[in-house]
DNA sequence: GTTAAACCTTTACGTTGCGTCAATGTCAAT
DNA sequence: ATTGACATTGACGCAACGTAAAGGTTTAAC
């Protein structure tokens, strides 16, 4: 019954199974075909158990149930063995598995040390001053940590499209910006375009932090001044354009 | 074809068993329904033997090949994750294992320390001196050493029956003696658990060296006068049983 | 007394990565 | 024509259960 399932953290499956293997067998089995078991099974289920533990496999459980107890110490030993093996097997894997990682790593950053490396760094450090404070401020830590964790992280091919997302960015907001409707098709496709580009660096996208970061293009200087250098009002056109992307139609 | 299984050093069924899953699919498939691989198939085969060198499971490495490099980098990167926590649990088996061990071994050596390891200590030692040149000299360091280690891991319950044993036979043995027949029934079951008791303590069991050792309880006086103690005879008794019951009718 | 909830049963498929038959078909060489 | 090497699909087997499915039993509530 499932009195002992429960009273061993065992699943009624379980003990059917071993029925089933023979490796416990019920007291007796009622008039309707239930499995009935008593104290003495108890006590074998704990042994099992004890031996389970340690992921010895029932098999041999069942070998060492019905052995004296020399036998019992000589199985945990050989147990110890096996065990002790498998984890030189997986430091062996674990070692090549870092080797490898390793040489990914040296080749993404050795590839053009400088030139990417040194680009990431100094705009994450951009990065930090421009948003940092805002973005902590306005999502916490954590989110700061996670995006330049993340930012950190990127390979090299990552990069490279980061890049020319953000250009192809810059291009098409200028040809929005042209026609002069923030809800046009060409500046809505520049806020998609910006939606993608965030979310290289973001750890999650939400409409309302989308929103939130075009407005402080406006209400920052150091953001309007980067947008504006080529356009005046062009930062400006951005939020317009995303507040409709966002559905966050200009009613905040 | 199975140019590319020796080539890559897989078997046929792995290959049917990977386009089966649709690791790898074969370029076309000829008009009997062969399986036709080409040269980028060989290259993917690669990748995927690559990886697998890993243990990471096949449906991953489904996903990681048609993912880009950067992704490659990163599942790497979890999958080691994933095989430092198992070593961490491997650990811990080991250590819960090995803490049972001492715990069992603690026992049995607590239980009756004096009594029981210092019989042990002091029976080797017997052993050694009595028997130790002899063994040493007929079948080398290596078998006495491990007669030593076989005894010193005899557990509480081994070293029971152990001297249950020797007993029995010393009551059979005089019984037997007194019958004056060394091929009669009792002397025959003499020789036997002579035999079982041999095994406690000897590595490997042979007629040979079974034989050599009765002889050997007729030529060492030591081991005269402990058989010979209370029946004078009874040495030489168990060796013409033992000759019977090995084979070695006396012709040596 | 009926009925539903809780619990039991057997049967059987799914999991992972192939190994290993079995029964049968195809290709190249003798 | 035959033989041997190689190919195919289909199926079971492995460990230790999880997870239905389909149905019988017990118990408690109404």
């Amino acid at each position: 019954m499932q009195k002992l399932s429960r009273l061993a953290g065992v699943s009624a499956r379980t003990l059917r199974y071993y029925d089933e293997i023979g490796l416990l067998k019920p007291a007796r089995i009622n008039s309707s075909g239930y499995r009935i078991y008593g104290r003495k099974e108890v006590d074998t289920l704990q042994q099992i158990l004890f031996y389970r533990e340690f992921g010895i496999p029932l098999d041999e459980i069942k070998k060492i149930l019905d052995a004296p107890d020399y036998n019992k110490a000589k199985a945990l030993k050989e147990h110890r063995e096996k065990l002790i093996s498998k984890r030189q097997q997986l430091d062996l894997l674990i070692k090549n598995v870092e080797k490898t990682i390793a040489e990914t790593e040296g080749r993404l950053t050795m590839t053009d040390k400088e030139k990417f490396e040194g680009f990431k760094k100094q705009l994450i450090q951009e990065n930090e001053e421009k948003y940092g404070k805002e973005i902590r401020e306005k999502y916490g830590e954590e989110a700061v940590k996670r995006s330049n964790e993340k930012f950190m992280n990127m390979t090299k091919d990552q990069y490279e499209q980061f890049c020319k997302l953000g250009e192809e960015l810059m291009e098409t907001l200028k040809r929005a910006f042209a026609t002069g409707d923030p809800a046009g098709e060409e500046a809505q496709k520049a806020a998609d375009l910006h939606r993608r580009w965030l979310t290289f660096t973001w750890p999650s996208y939400s409409e309302e932090a989308h929103a939130g970061l075009a407005q402080m293009y406006v209400d920052d200087e150091r953001f309007t001044q980067y947008y504006d250098k080529d356009q005046p009002g062009l930062a400006k056109f951005l939020r317009d354009a995303v507040f409709i992307y966002t559905g966050k139609n200009k009613q905040q």
